[in-house]
DNA sequence: GCAAGGTC
């Protein structure tokens, strides 16, 4: 009988290769240091069936991309000779980083005397070329090894013994892709970077040195450029508004001591005068008749399985904390083994995981015990479906029972907070009766809408949620006619929109494809580091030192221009829940310089808003499917960015023009 | 001193 073969497995953390070799040894695994403190080398003999048989295993991890690309050193000592455009097309390496060196020497050493490399690292496109990383580490320890991958999508025990017996190989495309989006995100924020910190320092004050006196450097990327935007182009549609009137009717009616309020199909009108005529009818004609009743079940949906994206924008609303915190807070929860890996875009639970098993794990809890309880006695529902699936994590949920004591202030409102999102999923969605009552006063359609909860389920244990306007109707009969209590002429004036909140930005980024569930809270922390944004309270009516002056011929009650925000009649909708903790985000004298500069450079498509990243996304999208090739994509892509960078350069004028309106105040 | 993406 031949000797087992040795098999080395690499995965792209700790958690993941610890999961795993439980999974495949039963158990039963040896656990060694490597020269990483967070990283181990399990060992252990599974048998994967033909070809491999019996092997012995080492299964260990990265953390992350191995290595990172570089300029040469001549690009390195100097930020103006050779000149920032020479980035575009300078020589790049790939090198491993000193502090990964102890980690590559693990794989090279493990991968001698082995027959094969399985990669186990996440199924997304970063893990494939992390998983590609691993390759060549590996490969220069042994050049003759097989190479596998495993596909998998959770660490349920069933469904990784499945992916260690039905390896798959490596998707060269994916890797491709992302090797693509590394060089052009570095060749192009260090060109752009450079450029504008060089170029604009001369004009002295605040652009040459930072209020704490170290010197500012004027970043600029595909993802911190678009999330600046977003808070500028929001603060200009706020400082443009310009509200405008409107006139409505409103009719009430007390029936059974209830205030019944009816509201105006029209909702409301602009022109005063046809708003009188209107209403002058409705006078004339004494009484309404009801001309529809209509009763029906309703139901307020539970929440759908928990993201890293929801998981920040909730953290802002209810749990008083931006998303950094949030995120700082979940990294302690999944390090201690108390929830599930906290970067995730999955809101869909595989069918095959004991989601009861989980509920049951908190049925001891004093404060949400009672309602998991019930679940396992019968209550439990399958949780919804969302339809996004990142095909590498589950959604957030707890794994492990804790006790708040065990965790400080923000881990245990986190905790909390994603355990009962994950027993609200597991439960049904609250039920109601809906009742719509329309009368017609005059020509004029009135309807008054009325709901009475009959179960609260999951909103039992989900108190971020309410069931609001659940109002009880009193009784009215269809073709009735009565004679209203009250109607009113109202009057009012459409509001502006505020500030963005955190929320507000995180959806906007994620809707808009900026940044990546695991990078956004970083974003949007680089732009505050630079000093483009800062945060206040919201409401909180004080302008900070750094509020930048009004837009010329835009100052509120000067004109009549909109500006280039739109009018956004009624106002946005900011979902900023209670106050409380949310803070709002008003861009720097420097944010603002640096987006209307650009923005009237005249540039093809805008670089403070989202289109370019974008275009990457699909790019890398059209790699991985194959009707692209990659260096086509490089080659391309530089051309199309050195072109506006060599607008930009031409165009210096204009953007030193708005740095000197904005920043310096001074000139026109 | 510079990007964005992983992870601790």
């Amino acid at each position: 009988m031949p000797p087992p073969k040795k098999i080395l497995c690499v995965a792209e953390k700790n958690s993941i290769s610890k999961a795993v070799a439980e999974h495949l040894s039963g158990g039963h695994f040896q656990t060694g240091n490597t020269g990483n403190q967070y990283i181990k080398n399990y060992t252990f003999t599974f048998d994967f069936g033909p070809p491999w048989g019996n092997c012995q295993v080492v299964m260990t991890s990265v953390s992350g991309h191995l290595t990172a690309v570089k300029f040469d050193d001549e690009y390195e000592r100097s930020w103006d000779n050779p000149p920032p455009e020479a980035l575009f097309d300078a020589p790049v390496q790939v090198k491993v980083e000193d502090d990964k060196l102890p980690i590559s020497n693990n794989i090279k050493n493990n991968a001698r005397g082995a027959h094969a490399l399985f990669i186990w690292t996440d199924c997304d496109r970063e893990g494939e070329h992390i998983g590609g990383e691993v390759r060549t580490e590996a490969l220069k320890g042994n050049p003759t090894l097989e190479i596998r991958r495993a596909r998998f999508s959770n660490i349920e025990r069933a469904h990784i013994i499945h992916a260690a017996k039905h390896p798959v190989n490596l998707d060269e495309r994916q890797v491709l892709s992302v090797a693509v989006r590394i060089e052009l995100d570095l060749r192009i924020g260090y060109a752009f970077t450079r450029h504008l910190t060089n170029s604009l320092r001369p004009l002295g004050g605040p652009l040459s040195v930072r209020p704490d006196g170290g010197r500012r450097v004027i970043s600029f990327g595909l993802c911190q450029f678009p999330t600046l935007g977003f808070v500028v182009d929001r603060y200009f549609r706020v400082k443009n508004f310009v509200p405008e009137p409107f006139w409505s009717i409103k009719v009430t009616h007390r029936r059974d001591d209830i205030n019944v309020v009816f509201n105006w199909k029209r909702v409301r009108l602009f022109d005063r005068a046809v708003v009188v005529i209107l209403f002058e009818r409705c006078i004339a004609a004494k009484t309404a008749k009801v001309i529809k009743v209509q009763e029906k079940p309703t139901s307020k949906w539970k929440p759908l399985p928990l993201t890293t994206v929801e998981l920040q924008k909730n953290a802002s609303r209810f749990l008083r904390m931006n998303s950094h915190e949030a995120m700082a807070a979940a990294e302690v929860l999944y390090q201690k083994g108390f929830i599930s890996y906290p970067r995730t875009e999955t809101d869909r639970f595989d069918p095959g995981m004991n989601l009861r098993a989980l509920v049951e794990k908190q049925t001891q809890d004093n404060r949400w015990g009672t309602f998991a309880q019930n679940l396992v006695n019968g209550a439990f529902k399958q949780p919804r479906q969302g339809r996004h699936d990142d095909k590498a994590h589950p959604p957030i949920h707890p794994v492990a029972y804790c006790a708040p004591a065990n965790l400080r202030d923000k881990e245990k409102r986190v905790y909390e907070f994603i355990t009962r999102r994950f027993l609200a999923c597991c439960s049904d969605d609250a039920k109601g009766q809906a009742t719509d009552v329309d009368i017609q006063y005059a020509d004029e359609v009135f309807s008054a809408h009325g709901v009475v909860v009959l179960a609260r389920n999951y909103l039992d244990v989900y108190p971020y949620e309410n069931w609001t306007n659940s109002v009880t109707l009193p009784k009215f009969t269809l073709d009735e006619v009565f004679e209203p209590t009250e109607a009113m002429l109202t009057e009012g004036k459409t509001s502006a929109s505020s500030y963005l909140t955190e929320p507000d930005l995180i959806a906007l980024m994620d809707a808009n494809g900026i940044g990546t569930d695991a990078t956004m809270a970083e974003h949007i922390n680089t732009i505050k580091q630079r000093e483009y944004v800062y945060t206040r309270p919201k409401g909180g009516g004080g302008r900070g030192n750094h509020a930048p002056a009004p837009a010329r011929g835009a100052r509120e009650g000067r004109g009549a221009r909109a500006g280039r925000g739109g009018q956004g009649r009624g106002g946005g909708a900011t979902g900023a829940g209670g106050g409380g903790g949310v803070e709002e985000f008003i861009p720097s004298t420097l944010g603002v310089a640096l987006v209307d500069g650009y923005d009237k450079m005249g540039h093809e498509i805008s670089l403070s808003k989202p289109f370019l990243r974008k275009e990457m996304e699909l790019k890398m999208k059209d790699i991985c499917e194959g009707r692209l090739a990659g260096d086509v994509m490089l080659r391309e892509s530089l051309k199309q960015y050195k072109r506006v960078f060599d607008l930009s350069k031409e165009q210096l004028n204009v953007l030193k023009a708005s740095c000197r309106r904005y920043v310096l105040n001074n000139g026109a």
